[in-house]
DNA sequence: CCTTATTTTGTACGAATGTTCAATCTAAAA
DNA sequence: TTTTAGATTGAACATTCGTACAAAATAAGG
């Protein structure tokens, strides 16, 4: 994805090996913070604390805070919608597409990284949740999420020509909400009597769950 | 429900009428004000001035800024779950209950409130889905949301004897949290191509989508 | 080596925050 | 009417916040 939202200034050299160790230092204990606290509550001396670095060379790497918050999460979301588009394609040369099929292939792509890539991918479901909730953030999601949901809801639609996109779209939100439900609120799930099971076991249910829902709204509203 | 969690201070006279008219003034300034910025970002000085008080006055009337986002919270939640668990009393007397009738009894009751009620119940959707997603919450959760949920879902769970209860209780979650996009993120929706309908409509939308996904779910893991 | 752009440090500023307290006003109780 | 608990005011406190800036350290380019 192109990044013109926010340009580098102008350089005259290369950034140095160690500056980009330290600006994705920078970045990864924002990630923590922002999604421990939340936007507000997180402090940039807090984030510079747990990068173990001054005040000033988090502004000098990340901008300003709302900045530095645009570049934590576009640089996980773009990875994370490169790997969804690229499921897409992938399965579509494995024959015709079906609502499950689409819906693992944007669920899918986050398991793996998440299983695989350690604590900075959960941290960055919070920081998706308080996107997805904040008004504030509309510009972020949509410059981050809405071209690639456009893009699936316009996959699922094309199963289903004579539905409304409209019904669609709603779905595909609701369905969207639920997997942030899952990462984030396993502590609410718990107390109603959700004992711990494996993350891969909770994704397929999921994809039953959303498939059906999916399903039984476009056949309603058609 | 019980109200234990912060007991008013001893008293020797009764609130005067006025008194108890600014206490409501002030909850219902703290609900718009924390709707609108989130909790951290709003300041006891912006819900002083939305009151039309001064700012000490919130603070005899609230306690501290989180004791007044408590009261805030517990006054609809105690509204709300009541009537929920009134209209699913009510329901079992006209016959057997249903995953869509459970559902209904649930998401029904706010949607009444919702549009007979103003702007109040709208801002306390934004609340709700503030409590769920921050850990920061998870007493207040605990006391004003957990008990109600818990009641629907043994309430299914007694549908479904042979399904284990974590399975419901997931997908109820799903559920609650689809219910919570639907009223906080419409701006996200509209951008994904869902023009504006009736809120009822998108209600009778949603109790298809959450039954079509809790029974898809429950069956495949019986 | 020397120059210079960049990275890093340390510090400081002004603004805004939640909370507290004494003083004043209101109205219930005696 | 007198008394007094409670409601309301106004101002102040200490703290924390995001940001800016000059100086020092670093390393790349000539």
């Amino acid at each position: 994805m192109q990044q013109d939202f926010l340009q580098e200034k102008q350089r005259q050299r290369a950034p140095s090996a160690r500056a980009l160790a330290t600006r994705s230092k920078i970045l990864n204990a924002a990630e923590q913070v922002f999604a421990r606290h939340g936007f507000d509550a997180a402090s940039m001396r807090e984030i510079a604390q747990e990068a173990g670095v001054q005040v000033a060379l988090v502004t000098h790497h990340g901008g300003s805070k709302e900045e530095l918050f645009w570049r934590v999460v576009a640089r996980r979301a773009d990875e994370l919608s490169q790997a969804r588009v690229d499921a897409l394609e992938a399965r579509r040369f494995r024959g015709p597409l079906s609502v499950s099929a689409i819906m693992e292939c944007h669920f899918g792509p986050y398991l793996e990284k998440a299983e695989t890539g350690g604590a900075g991918w959960f941290a960055y479901a919070r920081l998706v949740a308080m996107v997805s909730a904040d008004t504030r953030w509309r510009d972020l999601a949509a410059v981050c999420f809405d071209p690639t949901a456009q893009l699936f809801v316009e996959e699922i639609a094309r199963l289903y020509p004579e539905t409304p996109p409209r019904a669609i779209a709603a779905s595909f939100v609701y369905s969207v909400s639920a997997l942030i439900a899952l990462l984030t609120t396993e502590w609410r799930m718990q107390a109603l009597g959700d004992e711990r099971e494996s993350l891969a076991d909770r994704f397929d249910e999921l994809i039953t769950f959303c498939t059906a829902g999916i399903t039984a709204t476009v056949q309603q509203d058609s």
